[in-house]
DNA sequence: ACCGATTGTGACAATATTGTGACGGAACTT
DNA sequence: AAGTTCCGTCACAATATTGTCACAATCGGT
C-alpha cells in the first residue's frame, strides 16, 4: 500500500543549471522520489521548455550563460501562462545576497549549493503543497475570507460582498500571497501591468477602497511602511 | 549505500598557509573526509583563489607574507561577493590575542597550533552546518528571537514586535550573522547603502532604537567598542 | 585618575509615505 | 441621452519614519 501522500498525479519538475553533473545529480535524485523531471541547461532553452511542458516548478539556477536566473524568472512572470509556476532557485555560495534572501527577486523558495537532494525535495514539496493548495483550486479560503477565482466572487463570513475586478485582483494577490509581503512595485505591475513604478496613487487609493468593504476586517491588509501591503486573514 | 544526506555534492575548502608541511598535512586530512581542498600560501594568493573559486569555507592561518591574516579577512569582508564565505582562523600559541579570542576579526572560530586532524574537522563540519542553515530558510529562528523574512515579522519570545523596515533589515543582518561581529561600516552599506562610511550616527540611533523595542533583550545587540555590533541570542 | 574617542540618549525637525474625500472622465447600462 | 459604475488623479491631512544634533555616559589606554 503506497503512502497517500506519494499518491499524487505525477508532478513534473524542470530543473535548469549549466552544470552537467548537478543536472544528473538532481534529476536522478528527484526521479527516484517519483517527479518527472525534464531539464535545461539555458536560460533560453528553460523559456521554451517551460512554456511547453508547462512544469508544476522550476527549478533554476541563478547562475547560467546567455539569460541568468533573474532575468529568466522575469520573463516567466510576464508571461500570463506561465507567471503561477512556482521557482526554486539554486544559488552558489557567494551569490546569495539580501536581494535573494528577501525573495524580492520573485522565486518561491531557494537553496544554496552544496545542498542535500533530501533537502532540495523536501523545499520542493514544500512548495507544491502550497502553491497547489493556494493557486490551483478554483477557490481559495483562508479564515473568514473566501474566493473564487472563476466566478470572481468574494465572501466574508459567507456573506458575498461585490468587487470591482480591480479590487478583486488585488484582493486576490494579497491572498494568494499569504501574510507575505507584497512590494508596491509588484503589486501595481500585476493588476495594472505598470512596469515602471513611477509616481501613481491608484494603489492606496484601491487599498483604502477595499478596506471599506471589508468593515471590521479592514485591518486584514496591513501596510508596510515603505515596502507594501500583507494580508493577514483572521 | 550511501548515507543520502552525505550524498551531496562536494564542498570545496581553501586553505591558506605558508609552511608546506602544514598545508600538506591538513589538505591530505581533509580530503580524506571528503573535501575538496584547494591551496594558497600568501594572502594575495589567498584572496585571488578564494575569487575565483568560491570556496564554501577559508583555513586561514594568521601568520602570512605578505598579507597577514586579519588583512586577508578585512578583504574579504569588504567584497560582496566573498563576504559570507566563512573563516576557520588558524593561531599559532603565543598570538592569541584578545582580538582573537573575542573574534573581533572576523573570522567565525580559530584554532590553536598544534591541532589534531579530527578536531579541525569537527570545527569545520560545525561552522559549515551553521552557516548553510541560518540563510536558507525563510524564516530564522534563534533562542527566543525569531524572523520571519516573507512576511518581515519579528517574534520575540513568541510575541510579535512591530518594527519599521530599517530596523527590520537591520536586526535581521544582526541576527544573521550569528554572533559574529558586524562592522559598522558594513551595516551601513548593507542597510542605507552608504559606502564612504563617513560620519553619520544613523547606525547608532537604530540601535538604540531597537533595543528600546527588545526590552528586557536590549543586551543581546552588544557593541563591540571601534569596531561594530553583534547580536548574541539567548 | 585623566583624556580623547566612541557610543548612548532624548528631543527635534525634516521628510517620506500613506489615508482620505472629492472630482471628472471613461465605459457601460438602461 | 441620462444615469450608473468604475477608475485614476489630485490636494490635503494624518502619520510614521528617519537622520542629526547636543549633551551625557562610558570605555580604553596611559
Amino acid at each position: 500500500m503506497r503512502d497517500p501522500d506519494t499518491f499524487e498525479s505525477q508532478q513534473t519538475l524542470l530543473v535548469v543549471d549549466d552544470e552537467q553533473d548537478i543536472l544528473d545529480l538532481v534529476s536522478t535524485n528527484l526521479r527516484r522520489v517519483g517527479f518527472t523531471v525534464v531539464t535545461a541547461s539555458d536560460g533560453i532553452e528553460a523559456l521554451e521548455v517551460a512554456q511547453k511542458m508547462k512544469p508544476d516548478l522550476i527549478v533554476l539556477d541563478l547562475m547560467l550563460p546567455g539569460k541568468d536566473g533573474f532575468a529568466v524568472i522575469k520573463e516567466l512572470r510576464q508571461d500570463s501562462k506561465m507567471r503561477r509556476i512556482p521557482v526554486l532557485m539554486l544559488t552558489a555560495k557567494g551569490e546569495v545576497s539580501d536581494k535573494i534572501a528577501g525573495l524580492e527577486i520573485g522565486a518561491d523558495d531557494y537553496l544554496t549549493k552544496p545542498f542535500s537532494p533530501r533537502e532540495l525535495t523536501l523545499r520542493i514539496r514544500a512548495i507544491l503543497k502550497r502553491s497547489s493548495h493556494v493557486l490551483s483550486e478554483s477557490s481559495l479560503e483562508k479564515e473568514n475570507f473566501r474566493i473564487e477565482r472563476d466566478s470572481m466572487r468574494f465572501y466574508l463570513k459567507g456573506k458575498q460582498i461585490d468587487l470591482t475586478s480591480t479590487e478583486f485582483k488585488l484582493l486576490r494577490l494579497l491572498l494568494e500571497a499569504d501574510d507575505r509581503v507584497q512590494e508596491r512595485e509588484h503589486l501595481l505591475r500585476e493588476v495594472w501591468g505598470y512596469n515602471d513604478s513611477t509616481m501613481t496613487r491608484t494603489l492606496d487609493t484601491h487599498v483604502k477602497r477595499l478596506r471599506e468593504k471589508l468593515g471590521d476586517f479592514a485591518d486584514c491588509i496591513q501596510t508596510v511602511r515603505g515596502v507594501g501591503y500583507r494580508f493577514s486573514a483572521r
